[in-house]
DNA sequence: CTTAAACTGGATGTCAATGTCTTATTTAAA
DNA sequence: TTTAAATAAGACATTGACATCCAGTTTAAG
């Protein structure tokens, strides 16, 4: 349903959210994160192509988050690494249909709709404020700072 | 969001539900889905292992619908060749989360509940039934019959 | 200024999804 | 019983997602 990549790429985010404003090794995000390093580096790239996080190259470089989290939905980095294709138009090309979608097609963009506003109404800090005792990323319940 | 597999399966399982209860050759369903037709051979392989379809082999064989189609589900069609998957335990295998998801996984857990729900509660019937004037598979507003 | 830390970009590899092709095998019809 | 119609099965191509590796570039720190 959902592809590594955009797991990846939110697994990254939350990561930095939750460690505070200063920035973060790639090789850190991918340890905390259970991702392939050199692969994040990939996603990581397509995140700050779409503005998502700052990268700065260097010693004590790495990455931050460029907005603050409450203004970063999950949508924001689904599309910034594999944007949402609504069904917009018959995908058989009937003339007749064009952009008057017929039953069956509708009902499979009803659910891509849903899970667009599902993901557009929810925030990165969202994630983190949610009471559930599991805290995503972390082993133990209580919250790993810095 | 789809895969190619699944918007086939219900492309075919549409077309015959709207032939009639004959019998269709894979060859006249691909023509008229716009599906590769040894791919789909293959798709169709998937709904017959799966109870969906009936498959004859030999001179005056074919396809044909199992059941009737309003005991037939989008979610069954779609089950029969790509099993909808649940988040059901922590993708990084986080002993502390187990089954109990993190606000992140549950989140995305919930969008796959959705569609499970939607194509759970459709029937291809229900698609045909659709008042919605443009027909699935057909370029006319008239259905087309036989 | 030199060096080591980090990210960048491109080449390369693997695997599953998609698609094609060819040779069986089955079966109804002639 | 022969034949042509259809599906079955498996090999083989193609493509994109996922992943690794390495040389190149930038940059802060010493």
């Amino acid at each position: 349903m959902f592809s590594k990549t955009v797991e990846y790429a939110l697994r990254a985010v939350v990561h930095l959210a939750q460690s505070g404003p200063d920035s973060r090794k790639t090789q850190e995000i991918a340890e905390s994160t259970q991702v392939p390093s050199a692969y994040l580096s990939k996603v990581l790239q397509s995140l700050q192509a779409q503005g998502i996080v700052n990268m700065q190259r260097g010693a004590g470089g790495g990455v931050s988050l460029a907005h603050e989290m409450d203004a970063l939905t999950i949508l924001d980095i689904v599309n910034a690494v594999e944007p949402v294709q609504r069904i917009a138009s018959c995908p058989l090309g009937l003339k007749s249909h064009g952009t008057n979608l017929c039953s069956l097609h509708h009902r499979m963009d009803k659910v891509i709709e849903q899970m667009e506003e599902e993901f557009r109404s929810t925030t990165v800090a969202d994630l983190l404020a949610d009471p559930n005792p599991s805290i995503p990323l972390c082993e133990s319940k209580n919250k790993k700072k810095k």
